[in-house]
DNA sequence: TAATTTTCTGACCATATGGTCAAAACTATG
DNA sequence: CATAGTTTTGACCATATGGTCAGAAAATTA
């Protein structure tokens, strides 16, 4: 029997269609959310048959589940390699230049993600209060110490991260809008987008 | 018969039913999306029976199709409020406050837009093109023009107002999360963001 | 108050959906 | 290549869901 979880001691078939099912997952979840996508669409994206998806994990659930849990580590890779520097304006653009790029490069996991929050967070919460959080608390008050120090302009540590999620996120989540505004414009938004941030953030932090 | 779309001709009981539903299936898509929320939800909600709002409305479709057609004139006001001004910073900012009032006044609104845009718009991506587009673009050349005559500071006027749509939007949409990050410091996180917003703008565009 | 119209409901239908299972097909290995 | 183990599938089930309809209940009008 599969239904693997882990990673460990599986075989190369269970391995190539694990990560079948959680990429054609990740496509269908991130476009309907939990409740409006189902496992048949799954199965029409990875061209698996139902119960052979059904074989490799217990559900429609344990699927989400898996994703979410993939997708935390990567999506708050970037705000960890946040450090301490003597140029702090320049290290904040460059984690919106990363967060940004994240948003170019993944926006099927920025929506997955964007859906569960968005519905209330149902099956993610408690990481939230947990990883999140302290990871949060423990960047803000990096970023604190900064604005203690005169290195950048005095600014609430907390909602400066929640505007550089904002308006990163914005790109991949929003990405239809976008496009629509844009419209023959479109094809270059990421290229605009981070010198507008850029430009941006020097402005709100720079003493 | 009833299932009158318009507003004229309705009897005290057509408007206060269709009202009801409307309040309720707010709700419901908000927080589930569409293929995720049911009419059984719906009526739960409400307090009807489902053939009793299939009485009002032709379908589900129908009624997020109603729900959909007033959200976004009323979504799109505050920047409509956007004019000319000898403080055209002021003005942006006044913009951006009326933006966050109206996450905090009408946050189930905001999610059920968020919702839509984010599951790419399947049924509001003409109203996007058109309305969405026409009024972003003539917004987009009036801050040009202050740009251009040096009245604030020269920043794409575009990526400008995607992002005060997504920094206001963002405390609606994403309000689970900023509430797990602010825990304890949650409660005035409107204000705080007021302020931080505020800051953070005129900072970008005072010359 | 009787007739007429509007509103509401229980029962029902067709389809969609999450999930199961026995057996078939396939793969790896002694 | 035979056998043991793994993978896959068609057929199936129970429930959920969008929607219908004939008639009952309530409201309106004559």
């Amino acid at each position: 029997m599969a239904r693997a979880a882990s990673t460990k001691g599986q075989t190369r078939i269970q391995r190539e269609k694990t990560e079948a099912i959680l990429e054609a997952a990740l496509e269908v979840f991130a476009t309907y959310g939990f409740r409006g996508a189902t496992i048949d669409q799954i199965a029409a994206q990875s061209g698996l048959s139902k119960p052979n998806i059904l074989y490799y994990f217990d559900g429609k659930e344990a699927i989400h589940a898996e994703l979410l849990n993939r997708l935390l580590t990567t999506w708050l890779e970037p705000l960890k390699h946040l450090g301490d520097s003597d140029a702090p304006v320049d290290e904040i653009c460059a984690y919106v230049a990363r967060k940004l790029a994240m948003s170019r490069d993944y926006p099927r996991e920025s929506r997955l993600f964007a859906n569960e929050i968005i519905q209330g967070a149902p099956r993610i919460l408690i990481e939230l209060e947990g990883q999140l959080k302290t990871l949060t608390d423990d960047k803000a008050a990096l970023i604190q110490s900064w604005s203690d120090t005169g290195k950048i302009n005095p600014i609430d540590p907390y909602h400066l991260i929640f505007s550089i999620w904002a308006t990163t996120q914005h790109y991949a989540d929003f990405d239809v809008q976008v496009r629509a505004v844009l419209s023959d414009k479109a094809d270059s938004r990421f290229d605009q987008a981070a010198a507008f941030l850029d430009t941006m953030y020097r402005a709100t932090l720079t003493p």
